[in-house]
DNA sequence: GACCAGGTGTCGT
DNA sequence: ACGACACATGGT
């Protein structure tokens, strides 16, 4: 059994329900948490393990024994300070019906504060595959690949460990033909230790620009790791399910990506990718059958 | 067995 | 610029 610290309470702005909860570690923006049995969450972060769960309080964390604490580490990546929450104010949810019933609808879902590599490697995984299967890949790239960074748990490999990993490793993945596009961008990350803080300091635009360059990136993953990794809320990625529902929600039809993605940016400002998210779980929630 | 999955790259027009 | 198709793998 393992050996867990005290349960401590992150003081949030707004804290979420379990089924915000719910939806913001399991929701496809981290496929890094898995809910226990006990209706807790355990999860890595970067090189941080952490176990979470809601509280009357606000939420509940713990971690393992024997490391300095990840309180501000984990404050920063719940956006505890809920600088989100100010923004999703400022949405267009006054005059938007169909947004404020999705904002309505998960009080208190954000955007987790991923580094930039976690992010990448993800999204690189993410396409053409169900958010199950994403986590299943992300999850062995871990345990094949990652340094173990606590008892049981891995950190996601760096790109240096990417590129010179054996094919016949990242096959038992399960990544199919996305494992050359990754061992690609490995490979040419690698020679570029700084290439995170030189696409920080981009613009939005160009960052996507610079993203897409990328062997395996196309605009919908190079959105995701701009809103995700990069922390650009203005970001908005348009995948299936967002495609889908602003067809729906907003009369769309017929409308392509790239017209979506300026649709959405156009219409919500600022914090596109933040509503990108609120209608994401939404889409979600609305197809998922009732169980019979 | 067919169809689809938080798409991308490539090759036609 | 736009549409059609292949791509590996597994099943919310």
């Amino acid at each position: 059994m393992r050996n867990w610290s005290e349960w401590q309470v992150l003081r949030m702005a707004d804290t979420p329900g379990e089924a915000t909860l719910a939806e913001i570690l399991d929701g496809g923006q981290s496929f890094r948490w898995q809910r226990n049995d006990d209706g807790a969450w355990t999860g890595v972060f970067g090189c941080h393990v952490a176990q979470l769960r809601p509280s009357p309080e606000g939420l509940a964390w713990r971690q393992p024994l024997g490391k300095p604490t990840i309180a501000k580490d984990l404050g920063l990546y719940l956006d505890a300070a809920g600088t989100q929450a100010r923004a999703i104010d400022a949405l267009p949810w006054r005059s938007d019906p169909f947004l404020a019933s999705a904002l309505a609808r998960f009080p208190g879902l954000r955007i987790l504060a991923q580094q930039p590599d976690e992010a990448l490697l993800a999204f690189l995984c993410s396409s053409n595959k169900q958010i199950i299967q994403i986590r299943r890949m992300v999850a062995a790239l871990a345990d094949q690949l990652g340094e173990e960074i606590a008892p049981d748990f891995r950190a996601l490999p760096g790109w240096a460990k990417l590129a010179q990993a054996d094919p016949v490793t990242l096959k038992a993945c399960g990544l199919g033909y996305r494992a050359t596009f990754i061992q690609e961008t490995a490979r040419e990350l690698e020679r570029r230790p700084n290439w995170a803080k030189e696409l920080g300091a981009l613009e939005t635009d160009a960052l996507l620009v610079e993203l897409a360059k990328l062997p395996g990136v196309g605009p919908k993953v190079a959105a995701c790791v701009a809103l995700f990794g990069f922390g650009r809320l203005e970001s908005f990625p348009v995948d299936t399910w967002i495609e889908q529902i602003l067809v729906e929600g907003y009369a769309l039809k017929g409308w392509k990506r790239l017209a979506l993605e300026r649709f959405g940016r156009a219409h919500y400002g600022a914090a596109a990718g933040l509503a990108q998210q609120f209608l994401f779980a939404a889409a979600r929630a609305q197809s998922k059958k009732p169980k019979g």
